[in-house]
DNA sequence: CGACACATGTAACACGTTACATGATTTG
DNA sequence: CAAATCATGTAACGTGTTACATGTGTCG
């Protein structure tokens, strides 16, 4: 869906073909999701089919014509699509599955899952991504003011720093839990050492439940 | 992706048949993420193909057979990946694309978008998914000391945290570089009413990225 | 010349959703 | 009996990835 809307968006500021739509959109969000050339096309031969796009007649000649370049412009119910897009919000109503926390939600249910361990070695990988986005805007910080991509690479920032403190929220939690249910739980639970390295941010915790 | 290991880390427990299996995923993720039942069939006959799970011989006639339950366990090779699954991280290095980044990376950058009543709109709208987290929180907190379903819910306060304060940091962001770019910027930008709700949990702007 | 960026496409497949068809068992 | 729940499946379609085929223009 989301690909559909912002090959949409790109031609709203002016008619582009394909291979151009690949590159403007990784230039606007930094290369951080990749976008796959011949996607571009099958989806504009889709946006095509729905009426949302058209052949633009182009100013043929003007450009050397080269081979074949075949430009797309929006047509009225393309322009309807994307006012539409922008003005009503992404519904978090109904979330997307996410990977982690299905996994997370299984370890603790399947029996013979090391979650300590598990966790562990999460918020290692969680930590380094972290580290990889700050050096990225360390780096884009410094040779321009690209807003766009300085946002898209904050919004990564925000969420990988959830994780990390949602990752620690679960270790806490499965402690407790299996202190509760009897204090050498189910194998190694008891046996992972602590954390050792400092917390994210801020501690944070003051126990959002409840 | 992680429909497929999950259906298969169910399996780990007991030999189960594909209604089960939906109904044993939306009981450990607490209905967070309805799963359909037609991609449990789809996917098992996958699993069955490429040699992670196989039919139960099963215990014939010991329950009510009733209408030809085709009970799945896992091979050795299925068995494997599960342990592969929950020893490896879940990679966040190219991360999933997130429509609601792209909509804004695109919202300023394409002309003629009103960024700030855009902000506004998602902002609410994302409160709004944060409230129905913590209202469930409380009923399931009630109820029951159901772990699995606790975390996940916990996961989505966490991230939607994360997105409010993801969605403020772009309106200063937005609203000083239209500032810098000469006060008046496009449109409505300056004519959008400061939030005039109090921040999420706590105010935390301490600028992540060093 | 050879490698690389530009440019357009197709084929095969994985994954996901919606909708439909079919039938047994349980329960009001 | 009628409706709901349990249970299994198929068809169609949208979306996304990987890989391949094809050709031009540029630059070292």
């Amino acid at each position: 869906m989301s690909v559909k809307l912002a090959l949409l968006a790109l031609l709203e500021t002016e008619p582009m073909y394909g291979y151009q739509l690949r590159t403007e959109f990784e230039a606007r969000t930094g290369s951080t999701w990749p976008l796959n050339v011949g996607q571009v096309y099958t989806t504009l031969t889709r946006l095509e089919r729905d009426g949302l796009v058209e052949p633009a007649p182009g100013a043929e000649g003007a450009e050397a014509d080269g081979q074949s370049q075949q430009r797309y412009r929006l047509t009225d119910r393309g322009r309807e699509e994307v006012a539409a897009w922008f003005t009503t919000p992404v519904a978090r109503t109904q979330p997307a599955r996410d990977e982690l926390a299905i996994k997370i939600a299984l370890a603790v249910t399947v029996p013979g899952v090391d979650v300590g361990a598990l966790l562990q070695r999460q918020r290692t990988a969680s930590m380094t991504a972290l580290q990889d986005y700050t050096r990225l805007k360390r780096r884009a910080g410094d040779t321009d003011g690209d807003l766009a991509w300085s946002l898209v690479l904050d919004s990564l920032v925000f969420a990988a720093e959830a994780e990390i403190r949602w990752l620690d929220h679960c270790e806490t939690r499965v402690r407790r839990a299996a202190r509760e249910r009897g204090e050498r739980g189910d194998s190694a639970a008891a046996t992972t050492p602590q954390p050792a390295t400092q917390p994210v941010e801020q501690p944070t915790e003051q126990e959002a439940g409840r």
